[in-house]
Parts: C-alpha cells; structure tokens; sequence
DNA sequence: ACTAGTTGTCTAGTTCATTAGACAAATTGA
DNA sequence: TCAATTTGTCTAATGAACTAGACAACTAGT
C-alpha cells in the first residue's frame, strides 16, 4: 500500500527496542550487572516478537552494552555516557580528563577554501575568503567521541593544519600564534543522524543519532578566532552547560 | 541472512534522505523558493532508486516543507529552525518571543509521587521524598515545540500545579511563592529518538529525533528549585548556549 | 507545434523486517 | 535427578522497503 499518508515509519523496530533499553541502562534505570528483564517480558512490553526482542538486544551486546547468558538471562556490561560542558573556556581534553583513561586526537585531513556564508559570517569575514579548513576525529579509551571540522581565518592562521600536526593540542598552537587565552563565542546545538562518513569514522551503526555543536571561539576582545562544527555520538556522549 | 554482525540499518533510507534534504534547507543550503536538484540527480547522489527519493519528497512535502509541481520541478516551501537561547536566565516564553505570533503552554497532567534516585539528587532531596510532578506541551504558532515534565519539591510547592493553572506561566508561579528570581543551575543535553507518546503529542513521525535537555532551576542562593526534563523535535529546534 | 526536461503512475521482482511456532541447550533450585 | 526458567537455533509466512523499467502528464523554451 505505501499510501502518500503513512509518514510513519522509517525507524525499524528493532532499532527502537535497542536504542530504549540502551536509554534505561544510560539513564541509571538500569545499572552495570543488573539482569534484564526476560526477552519474553521485552517482547510484551515493547509488543513486539521475541525474535524482535533478539535482535536488538544482538546489537547491544555487539556494542558492548549488555552480555547474554544461556539459561541465565542477559545482564548489563557496562554503561555511562560521557559529559561535555559547554562553558566560556571549553578545552576538549581538559573537559573530558577524569572521565576517560586516554583521549587521542586524529589529523584527517585539512585544506584551503573560500568560506562559505554560513563560515565567512561565523568567522566575521566576507563570504569567499580564504580559510583554513581541519578535520578531525577524537576519541576517548579507543572509542570515536567526536568528529570535529574547524574553519579559520588564513590571514590569521595561515600554517594552523601544520602546526596542529606538530604541536597536537588546538591550545598550543593558538598559544604559538600569540593567543594565550580564548572564550567560547556562541554553541548552537541541534540533532540529526549520521551520514555514512560520519557513521564508518565513528564506528557506529547506520541512523545513529548525532548532537551537533556549532561553536565560535573567541580572543579576550571578542573578535571570532574559529568555528568548529562538532559532531557527537549521541548515545556516547552528552553535553552539559 | 539478517547477520549477527549485519549492525547496520534499521532506519530507512527514505527516511535518511528526507532528513538529510530537511537538513539541507534548515541549514540555508537551500533557500526558499529555490528548486531542489531533480529527482533523477537526487536518487544518484544518494544512490537510492527514484521511487525512494519520491518517497522522501512525498513526506517533506507532507510536513509543508517541499511541494513539488509537475512537470517543473520540486521546491523548497518553508524552512526555519527556532532557537531556543540556554543561558544563566532562562525563561520560555522570553526566549521565544519575536520567533513565533503564538505561543502556548498546555497542562497536560500532575501528580504527586516520590522521587527518584535522579530527581531527588536535583532537587538535593531524600530518595522517595515527596514531589510536584508537572507535564506540559508548548507549541509556537500552533506547532508543538517542546514537552517538558518538571519535578518540585512539594514541601515547598504544594500547590504549585493548581496555581500553574491559574497563572498560566512559570515565572509567575515562582513570584507567587515568594521567588522573584531563579538562574538555570546546569543544562545536560542530549539527542535520541521520540517514543510512542511523544511522538504523538509532538505531532512528528515515528523515529524522529528529540532533543532532551534536563535543567536544574535555583534561587539565587543556589538552592535547586526545579528540576525540568524538556524535549525538543530537533528537526523544528536548536539550543543555542 | 515540437522537443527536452520534469513529475506522476503503474507493474514486477528482490531483499529486509516482523511475526509465529517449535524445539534444543544451558542454568538454577528443589 | 527433575522441573522450571531462560537463551539459542531453525523453519516458514507475511508485509514493508527498495530497485528496475516503462510510459503518461505537464511545463518551458525553440
């Protein structure tokens, strides 16, 4: 049938029962080591199959999230989901040091470009001029947090990539251009899927859900030094203000 | 063959595309009244068959954002995002105001019931203590915008629903109790997708993605106030810190 | 009037998602 | 050892999602 009307749909079940009970076990409904309930209750309580019921909770276990155990049940494994605050001085590993055992940043790649509308006006220049454009990848204890693309101003930054490949901290290399302290401007924040870059460099499954973070830094004067367009794992990460 | 490993999918490619295009327009890529690419460069780009990229169309163009015209092409209808300001002073209606002509907030619901391990540690409570619990719904030019359930400590709001009814706004209740001025204490925010009720109540379809933002309201002393989960379409609304 | 380009509709076939039922294999406690 | 409970595996059937191709209907420009 496939009627004009039937805009419901689009998110298959197993992929909703998945992403509820990952909710339960993040939001504390459910702690480490605790058993689920049976896949018969979840079937009942999601009404849905218990081959449903399986299959989400497969994907789970292939994310590390719960283990089952034949003739025991299926229990929690681990949990937690990282926090980012947001704040006037946000360093990205100096947010998330205590919450994880290593944090690495990954060089993709960088390039030069004129600015488009949305970057010239971020970045207080007009539309077309040269900016220096960085992507990255972070990641916490091996696992991707955050896909990450930074534009800047090429008269002010011409050599950034370069240095960034050097130095490896965004703070440092601000610091090698005279910048020794800067703001956060503005975060806008909204969500949408993944794309299938995003998804494959983060490691996660297709239609998995992004916060993304628009932000503008700034000098102490308040003129725009960068704009990074980030992008979170939502079942990873979450963001505190 | 449905793999074990198979962890890919589960949201539908119509579905992806139509957010991706959403996205587009939300994002200014696309501007009003500007043609989109034809449906044969559409299905290429996202190397889906036409009849999936009609699919899509045929729900933005449900949801008023697209309306597509034979024989000439397809075109952008609408666009905008709301945004929604976090900061020390966070007030809805203020914030809002010179975005939408209307805006409405509907009590949904209240109840007494003891708190949990979550909301007693927000509002500094007793696991178990008494509290307000509060579901509302706002809409914005009779488009919902967010529905929020706020907790209250009952030994200081008994009554805090029944006024909320009289009053019609938050900040009045607040005055009406004697707090003339409250700060946003924190703000954790993060993204997944609606359930069932929320999907209805927020007039979206099925699998749309949510932004979720628990705040913390407190006196000027730092004492909490209220504890409010609030969730937002992210296809309609962006946080901006 | 004609042509090229675009959306609208139809048929058909394949793969994925979901339901249904049955039984095996492992665990636990009586 | 036995019975109850739970996860693991298999087969089968139905509907939704996606692909493929063809052609009709409409628009704009020549």
């Amino acid at each position: 049938m496939t009627d004009p009307k039937d805009v419901l749909g689009g998110v298959a079940l197993w992929r909703r029962i998945a992403d509820a009970i990952r909710l339960d076990i993040i939001g504390g409904k459910l702690a480490s080591g605790d058993r689920l309930p049976t896949e018969a209750v979840l079937a009942e309580r999601f009404s849905a199959n218990r081959h449903t019921v399986r299959r989400a909770l497969a994907v789970l276990a292939d994310e590390g999230v719960v283990g089952a155990e034949q003739g025991r049940g299926t229990f929690v494994r681990s949990a937690r989901r990282l926090s980012y605050p947001i704040g006037k001085r946000t360093r990205f590993s100096e947010n998330l040091a205590g919450q994880a055992q290593t944090l690495t940043s990954r060089h993709l790649s960088d390039r030069l470009e004129n600015a488009s509308a949305t970057v010239a006006q971020a970045l207080g220049l007009k539309a077309g001029a040269k900016v220096v454009r960085v992507e990255g990848l972070s990641s916490a204890d091996g696992r991707p947090l955050s896909r990450a693309t930074t534009w800047l101003d090429y008269r002010k930054f011409p050599d950034f990539a370069a240095r960034l490949v050097a130095l490896h901290s965004t703070t440092a290399v601000f610091a090698s251009y005279g910048i020794d302290d800067y703001v956060r401007a503005s975060t806008r924040i909204s969500a949408r899927h993944a794309d299938a870059e995003e998804t494959q460099l983060l490691g996660l499954s297709a239609g998995a859900i992004l916060l993304v973070s628009e932000a503008i830094n700034a000098g102490l004067d308040g003129s725009p030094i960068s704009y990074a367009l980030s992008r979170f794992p939502a079942e990873r990460m979450e963001l505190v203000v």
